[in-house]
DNA sequence: CTGAAAGCGCTTACAG
DNA sequence: CTGAAAGCGCTTACAG
C-alpha cells in the first residue's frame, strides 16, 4: 500500500475525511472522543501529514529559500544557522541555495525556489547582482524577499546588514588611539560593497592623522584565496606598515601566518585587526582585534522582517543596520609606535 | 489577478491547458510554432511552473533534505555545499536542518522535511542518535536516505563518510616515522565515533614504538570549545609530549595558538597533526600536518548513492569509505627527537 | 457534531 | 496535432 492519507485515516476511524482534515488542526468543534479515535488511526497507519496537498488548497507552503555565496566563510555560516534557526521557531522550513557568488547559478537557484512556491526569500546578493536581475527574479514573481549582509546599489528591498562603514569607523580610531601612521588594507573581494564601506569608515576613523592608505590590495576570487602572495605584493609595495587591516578575520589569519613566515611577527611587529570577529579570532594567537558584525543578530532581525513581510504587514524598503563593536586584543595592544618617531 | 495559471496561459495562447502542460515538458508531439505560441503566453503573462501543483500528480518533489549538526565546522560546511552542488546539478533542491547534535530537534527537522515530502533525506546524525531512533523517523516512512559522515552503530543503511580509521593509521605512520615517543591526542567530542576510530587507527599506526597515549582529553562540546584550558589540563597531566593529535584542524589552531601563548612553539617544540585538512591548514604557520577526509568526495558519493536509491535501484545498505590522503606539513617536518634519545 | 462536494494547479491516458 | 475529463491529497464553506 501507498502512503496513507486522510481518506485511509477516515475510513479507519469510521468518519469523513473532513473531520480528520478539522483533527490535524485541533479544531475545538471536534469532540474529544472523536479526536483520540482519529489520532490513534493515523498513528496505526503510520500516517503523515501532507503539507504540499494542503498548500493547494491557497495554504503556504511555510518554507524559507535562503541563497548565500557559499557557506564556508565563516560569517555566512554564522548567518545561515542563525536564519535556520529563526524559520524553524516559527514553524518553517529552510531551502538553501549556493550561488558561489556567480549571478547565472544565483537566478537559477532563484527560479527553482519560485517553482517549489517558498513563501519569501533571505538573498546575500552575489557580487556582481544587478537590480534588473533581483526585478526579474523576485520582485515580478511577488515574492517577499529581504537582502541580507550586502546591498545592490540601486535596488530598493527591505535590507538587514552590519554597519560596515561604523564598523571601519570603530577600527580607524582604535589604531589611531596606539599610535599607528601608516595603514595598509588586504584581502577582500575588489567593489564589493562591504569592502568599501569598510575602508571609507576606516579612512574616516584615521582622518586625524592618516589621510591614504599605504597599500589596498583586493583578491581576485574569495575561494581559495592566496593571502601568502598577498602579502608579498603588500610588502613589494613598500615599507612595512604600521598597521594591517584586513578584510575579514579568515583572510587575517593567513595573512598573520604569511607574516610569521617572513620573520614579521603580528602584533610585535605590525598591528594587525580585522573585520567579523568570529570565534577563532579570540583562540588565535595573538589574539586578534576585531569588529564583530553580529551573524547572529544579522539573520535573526533578517528572518523576523521576512516574516512580517509574508504577512503582509510590509513597509517594503526597511533598512536595518546592526551596530558592530570592537573587539580589541592582543594583535593591536602588543604594538607600539616604533621609538624612532616622536611620542 | 493572482498568480497565472496554465489555464491563463492556456487561454491567452489559444490552446488548451493539456497543450500548455505538454508544452512545459517540451513534449515532441507540439509543432514547435505551438511551443511557441505558449512560450510567449507565458512570458507575456510572467507564468512561474508550480512544481507542487505537478507533484500532486505523482510526480516527485525534486526536493532533497540534508541534515547537520552545523554549518559552522567547515569540514561540514564543505560537505553541505558539495550536496547543494552535486543536487542542484541534478534538477534538486536543498532544504537544510541543522540539529545543533540535539536528537530531539533532530526528530523535529526531520518530521517537517517529512511532511514537505521531500524525495530523500541526507543525514549526519546527532551525537546520541539511536537505531530506533533512526527506523521512527526514515525506515518507517519509506524515506530513501543514506547517513554522512557518522554512523550509526546498529543501524543498517547506505553510509558514505571518511575513512577515519585509515586517517588515524596514517598519522600514526608518520609519527612514528619522525621519531615520536610520546603522543597526546586532544580534542574532539568524548564517545563520538569518528573520535573512536581516529584514535583506534592512530593507535595502530603507531603500535611499532608506542602502546598508548601519554593523554587523550576530550571536550565536552563541540560548540565554543575552550581548547586553551584543553592545552591547560594536558600540560598538568605530565610532560610534554612529542607529538599532539588534535581531533580536526579547528582544534589545531586552538591548540597552536594555547601553545605558544605558553611559550611552546608547534613544529619546533612538540610536533602537530590532526584531522580534515581544511583549506586553512596549508595557510596556517607552520603548515598543519592533517590528513585529508575529501568532504567533497563525501558529498559527491552520498548525493549520487540517494539519488540512486530514490530511483529504487537500491541495494539499501551500501558503506562507502573515501580513502584519506596525508598532506605532511610544517608543523610536524619542522620537529624532530630531543637528543638525549639514541637516534 | 459530521458529511458531501467543490476546488487548488497540474498531468495523463484517452478520444478525436 | 489538440481537447475534455479524471484525479493527486488536502481544506473549506455549506448542509444537515
Amino acid at each position: 500500500m501507498n502512503r496513507p492519507t486522510i481518506k485511509d485515516v477516515a475510513a479507519q476511524a469510521n468518519v469523513s475525511s473532513a473531520t480528520v482534515s478539522l483533527v490535524l488542526r485541533d479544531s475545538p468543534q471536534i469532540p474529544d472522543s472523536t479526536k483520540q479515535r482519529v489520532r490513534d488511526a493515523m498513528t496505526a497507519l503510520g500516517y503523515v501529514y501532507n503539507r504540499r496537498a494542503a498548500e493547494m488548497r491557497g495554504m503556504s507552503s511555510q518554507i524559507l529559500g535562503l541563497v548565500v555565496a557559499n557557506v564556508r566563510n565563516p560569517y555566512f555560516a554564522e548567518l545561515t544557522m542563525a536564519i535556520e534557526g529563526a524559520a524553524h521557531a516559527s514553524g518553517y522550513t529552510l531551502v538553501l541555495g549556493c550561488s558561489t557568488d556567480d549571478v547565472a547559478r544565483q537566478n537559477e537557484v532563484l527560479r527553482a525556489m519560485a517553482e517549489r512556491r517558498v513563501d519569501g526569500i533571505l538573498l546575500l546578493p552575489a557580487s556582481h547582482t544587478s537590480p534588473e536581475n533581483l526585478k526579474a527574479s523576485l520582485r515580478d514573481p511577488g515574492l517577499p524577499h529581504v537582502l541580507v549582509a550586502r546591498g545592490v546599489p540601486g535596488y530598493r528591498s527591505d535590507y538587514v546588514g552590519a554597519d560596515n562603514e561604523a564598523s571601519g569607523l570603530l577600527v580607524g580610531h582604535h589604531l589611531l588611539q596606539i599610535g599607528a601612521e601608516s595603514v595598509a588594507f588586504l584581502g577582500g573581494v575588489q567593489g564589493s560593497v562591504p569592502r568599501e564601506d569598510r575602508i571609507r569608515g576606516l579612512l574616516k576613523g584615521l582622518a586625524q592623522r592618516v589621510d591614504s592608505l599605504l597599500a589596498d590590495i583586493p583578491l581576485e576570487y574569495d575561494a581559495g584565496a592566496d593571502l601568502s602572495s598577498l602579502v608579498d605584493r603588500a610588502l613589494a609595495a613598500g615599507p612595512l606598515p604600521d598597521a594591517v587591516v584586513a578584510y575579514n578575520d579568515m583572510h587575517a589569519f593567513g595573512i598573520a601566518s604569511a607574516l610569521r613566515a617572513r620573520n614579521i611577527e603580528p602584533g610585535r611587529d605590525v598591528a594587525l585587526a580585522s573585520f567579523d570577529n568570529i570565534p577563532e579570532a579570540a583562540q588565535h594567537y595573538p589574539g586578534l582585534t576585531s569588529a564583530d558584525g553580529f551573524p547572529a543578530r544579522v539573520g535573526q532581525r533578517a528572518t523576523e522582517l521576512l516574516l512580517q513581510a509574508i504577512k503582509g504587514a510590509c513597509p517594503g524598503h526597511e533598512r536595518v543596520l546592526i551596530d558592530p563593536d570592537l573587539e580589541v586584543r592582543g594583535s593591536t595592544l602588543a604594538w607600539s609606535p616604533p621609538a624612532t618617531s616622536p611620542a
